[in-house]
DNA sequence: TTAATATATGAACAGATATTCATATAAGGA
DNA sequence: TCCTTATATGAATATCTGTTCATATATTAA
C-alpha cells in the first residue's frame, strides 16, 4: 500500500476498498469495447435511424450517405456487439435495434454534451 | 425520398420524421467524441478510481499500472472533455471527477455487458 | 441457365490513437 | 544556487480502426 500511495491527503482506508472492489480486467475490456461501438459517427447515425424503425442496408447507406460496403461492415460490428439484429427477406436484410439501453445511453450523452456546449 | 427508400415495408411517413428530427453533424461529432473517451481501458480505470476519491497522478499511475507520462496524457484528454478537474498543491496535482454522469454511464454499460455475457 | 439485385466479406490503405521516451516546467528543500 | 520531486508535453512509433475496392454469396426474375 505504501508503494501505491505516496501522497498525503489520501484516505488509505478508502483506497483499500477501492482496490478490493475494482472491476476485473474482463469487465473493463467489455466496457471499453461497448463504449467504442458508440464512439463512431457512422454507427451513431445508424443506431439513431434504427431507433425510429427497421431499415434495410441500402436505405441505411443512403441515409448515412456512405457506401453499401461501409455500412455493411458497421452493421456487422453492431451485430457482433448485440446492438442490432437482422431479419432476412429474400435478398434484403432488415436491421433493427436489439438493445433497449441505446435510448438511455443516448440521453445521458446528450445531457453531457449540452452542459459542455462551448 | 424515392432515391432514399428503395425498399418495400418501410413506413415513409415515419422516415420523413426520422430525417427531419435527425441530430445535426455537430451533435453527432460531440456524441461520438464523448463515447470515445470511455472507449479506452486506461481511462475507464482512471475514472473508476476517481469515482471513489480524489487522487494524484503518481497514485493513479501505480493503480492503473502504467507510466506517469501515459497517465498524464490520459488525464489531459479527460480534462479537455470536462470529465475530470485538477487541484494543484505545490508540485502535485490532485484529480477528481467533474461530471455526475459518469456513474450513470457506467451503470448502463454494466447492465448491457451483463446481459450479453457469453 | 443467365442476368440482375441485395448484401457480406477479405485485403489494402489511410488516418487516428495510446504508449513510450526524452525533456521541459515548476515548486520545495538543502 | 543546486538538486530533487511531481507533473506536463512534444515527437516518434506501433497498433488499431474505418473506408474503399474487388469479389463472393444468395435470391429472384427472365
Amino acid at each position: 500500500m505504501d508503494a501505491i500511495c505516496k501522497c498525503k491527503n489520501i484516505d488509505k482506508k478508502e483506497l483499500e476498498r477501492t482496490i478490493e472492489q475494482q472491476p476485473d480486467a474482463d469487465t473493463i475490456e467489455r466496457m471499453s469495447n461497448f463504449f467504442s461501438v458508440f464512439g463512431d459517427g457512422t454507427r451513431l447515425k445508424i443506431l439513431y435511424y434504427l431507433s425510429c424503425q427497421e431499415l434495410c442496408v441500402a436505405d441505411l447507406a443512403s441515409l448515412v450517405k456512405m457506401g453499401q460496403s461501409a455500412v455493411s461492415h458497421q452493421l456487422r460490428n453492431l451485430r457482433l456487439n448485440r446492438l442490432v439484429k437482422v431479419r432476412k427477406e429474400g435478398t434484403t436484410s432488415y436491421y433493427s435495434l436489439d438493445d433497449e439501453h441505446v435510448q438511455s445511453i443516448f440521453e445521458v450523452a446528450l445531457e453531457h454534451i449540452n452542459e459542455v456546449k462551448r
